[in-house]
DNA sequence: GGTAATTTAAAACGTTCGTTTTAAACATAC
DNA sequence: GTATGTTTAAAACGAACGTTTTAAATTACC
């Protein structure tokens, strides 16, 4: 009859937990300890420690990418269907900045996580990111739209160029600061946005590598 | 006397798994048992899990920083200490991408495991990170010497952006040929540092977000 | 051949893990 | 107030972990 005030906690204890040390080495007893709930309250709820991960995951997924699609779909109604670069890529850019240090996001933890993801053992990384395909479907497609000098596969090396720029910021949260003496602040999110945009638009519109021709 | 078989072989057999499985979800007793090797051997030879964690990196890192610096080096006295973008891109790139794939290097799965240490817990990443601190300050130098329109702030950021580009080519063995139908190969050296560079030069050549001016 | 370094074998250490069970306590809704 | 869903408590399960020890066997070097 409660809505769970445990449940919560327990994703929350876990979210953070597996940022922190990882997912494989944190145990149900740390995460139920953080939680100041009980050893069985995962069995309870989630059934499992690979349930209660995937609903680590899902929690925070589902928004991020809705949020994205709406931003593109606004990027896209505005401009009459040939949306700018710039407009794409801040679609795909901001949400997930904005969650990783928003500090009302509650998703502090999640964006670190997310790159963990592929570093976990078995396929858990593979099936989560699966929530990822109508993203990648959406953005690709208004990419292919405006870059019609590219061949596909330079077009979608190009998008996981920019995927793997975004991680620098939401990842680095830790080491960044300190290998920079403070220059660079990840938490600095506006700026960070702006400064993503700027380096990757200019990246996607480059001339085509002379590498193999359509 | 001799040179230790087995002490290369579960080098070997550690990083593979390491790499197929994670750090910390691989076991002694896995590692020992692929190197066909017995269970102590690994503290006979490494004393620790730890230390043989450590001395998996130590043995790749230290060859990939110094190939680096020295195409940078050659980079430099060409160029007469004025080296192009691409050039400088080029020395930070290839040799990542070359020891990941290159058949005869032995570092197939090497260069994965490297973006999984930001995900294991303890100081275990940062300790081993620090072996590229000399790679940082002569690629930030050089970038800053060919960039003088960039604060230092935007220019390390972008930095930051090249590294996490390359993880994508690097990292995405497995499950980028699967998202694009085979389109792009990640073991399609040359091409793709073909392709890393142009978005790089492009991205690193654009103009100064219209952030927080110097 | 003798010496030292290497490797194996097997067993055990204490610890922690995910999971399960059983029982009682607690809250909320109808 | 009774039923339903939630949470706690405590204990135990078998399994796997990193590590250590002891002893024998093997290999290479001088």
């Amino acid at each position: 009859m409660n809505q769970s005030d445990t449940h919560d906690r327990l994703l929350d204890a876990a979210e953070h937990l597996f940022s922190e040390h990882g997912i494989a080495a944190t145990s149900l007893r740390a995460i139920t300890s953080a939680a100041s709930a009980n050893l069985a309250s995962v069995h309870y709820h989630f059934g499992s420690k690979e349930a209660l991960i995937e609903a680590v995951f899902a929690r925070r997924l589902e928004p991020l990418n809705r949020e994205r699609c709406r931003l593109l779909d606004a990027e896209e109604s505005a401009a009459g269907d040939a949306p700018s670069i710039e407009g794409i890529v801040n679609a795909f850019v901001a949400p997930a900045m904005r969650l990783a240090y928003e500090p009302a996001g509650g998703g502090e933890n999640f964006m670190l996580l997310i790159g963990r993801l592929y570093s976990e053992p078995g396929d858990l990384g593979y099936r989560i990111t699966e929530q990822f395909a109508e993203v990648f479907q959406r953005f690709t497609s208004a990419l292919a739209r405006s870059l019609p000098h590219l061949s596909r596969t330079d077009l979608l090396w190009r998008f996981f160029f920019m995927v793997g720029c975004i991680s620098m910021p939401l990842m680095g949260r830790h080491i960044i600061p300190r290998r920079t003496g403070g220059l660079c602040d990840p938490s600095d999110i506006e700026n960070n946005i702006r400064r993503l945009v700027a380096f990757l638009a200019a990246g996607l519109r480059a001339a085509a590598p002379n590498g193999d021709p359509t």
